[in-house]
DNA sequence: ACGTGTTGTTAGCTTAGGCTAGATTCTGTA
DNA sequence: TACAGAATCTAGCCTAAGCTAACAACACGT
């Protein structure tokens, strides 16, 4: 497997990502992933999961026992790590040069990510001036596959009364994109916790210096919302 | 075949541009392209051509009459156009903003092109001022369809002293566009006839205003550049 | 007008990546 | 510890797009 076909990197993609979102949850490294979680992930069934799990290791990219989970070999996760500099550098690139809003993004990235090459990702990283983050926030794996920094508190962690700014938000649900960017919640806006509905109930925050008003965020939304 | 894969609008690019360079060779329109030519064009076998057309034939995108050759339908030239449109544009872009030359872009456009969704078309077209013509020259088709007009004069018919401007160049030969460039051989430039070899030898010209130097261009890099 | 070489088509195989159905292994609870 | 249900894997099928080899049609030159 010289170059890994885009449906290869696709797993490869989901397999670091669910990586790290199951060590956000305090998990060990390095974690294994799971087939179904996998599956569910790139909207697969798992039987197509175990197929390309077994065509991965075969090519040295993942380690797979059966009936155990997959995790990423070195080389895989270079890989993978590729594909999300791509993914993110192109969110980067499209809304700032494009004027795309980062609800999106998302989408364009994900097809574009397994056609970029070498020469304009250079070009693009270089124009941006080496960001770190993406619009929503997420961290840009450098090319020698290290990682910038980025919070691990959860909005919906924060105590009542508090007063956080956003780190970042989750790109997965462009409505939800839409929603927060509608209450001009960003990377970098500052929000104040004030207070919350009973049983995972929803979060009221008070967005900004200003405002009076406020706004419910449901237990979903503030858990796909990180603060610093 | 709702959205055509790409391979299909390979195929359907490649007919059209073998359809436009049949028309400058004086043929008749609509022109009929061989099974033969297209499986060269693409560099795939004539089984795999006649396989691809008869899915298209299916499909309504092209006419293809057995041991006859193919050609076009309505609704297969407006795929072709598009798939152009999104070439050309990209290229333009890629060049514009990104900083790539003339020998680069096509490569990259060449996988862009079935990748670029309408909302990326239309800001790229926008940012570039709905541009005619490519940085080779080529005519850009408009969202309706219709062609910019091109000069249809190849620099090697061009009289012996006569004096022209460049047009436009094809943009096939990566190394070709690099030789050009490096003479400052643009669309715009102006250059001199000074003469030409025997039986197809190569043509002499002058570039621009001031030069002294005579450069030699073979009559296959001559008949691959347009003048006005 | 007729054979022969060129062009085009058909048949059948390959690979990649999906899918469903059914077999297997694992695991948590009684 | 045994077994039911969940998770995973295997088997077998499908489609897209390519390939080679063999066959069919065409068209030109005598």
């Amino acid at each position: 497997m010289s170059r890994p076909s885009p449906a290869a990197q696709d797993y490869l993609k989901g397999l670091l990502l669910l990586e790290w979102e199951a060590n956000e949850r305090g998990a060990d490294e390095p974690s294994t992933v799971t087939t179904m979680a996998l599956a569910a992930r790139l909207g697969v069934s798992s039987a197509s999961a175990t197929n390309m799990l077994k065509k991965l290791a075969n090519a040295g990219l993942v380690e797979h026992e059966l009936y155990r989970g997959a995790s990423l070999t070195g080389a895989g996760r270079k890989v993978a790590l590729e594909v999300i500099r791509h993914h993110r550098l192109l969110e980067t690139y499209l809304a700032e040069a494009l004027g795309l809003s980062w609800d999106e993004v998302h989408d364009e990235a994900e097809v574009l990510e397994h056609v970029l090459s070498e020469r304009l990702e250079d070009r693009i990283a270089a124009l941006l001036g080496d960001p770190d983050f993406d619009p929503h926030g997420h961290p840009i794996p450098r090319r020698d596959g290290t990682l910038p920094e980025a919070s691990e508190r959860r909005l919906w962690e924060v105590a009542d009364g508090e007063r956080v700014a956003i780190d970042r938000v989750s790109d997965h649900e462009a409505e939800a994109l839409r929603y927060l960017g509608g209450l001009g919640i960003f990377p970098g806006t500052e929000v104040q916790v004030v207070g919350r509905g009973p049983v995972g109930g929803p979060l009221f925050i008070k967005v900004g210096g200003q405002g009076d008003e406020v706004h419910a965020l449901s237990k979903e939304l503030a858990e796909a919302v990180w603060v610093d």
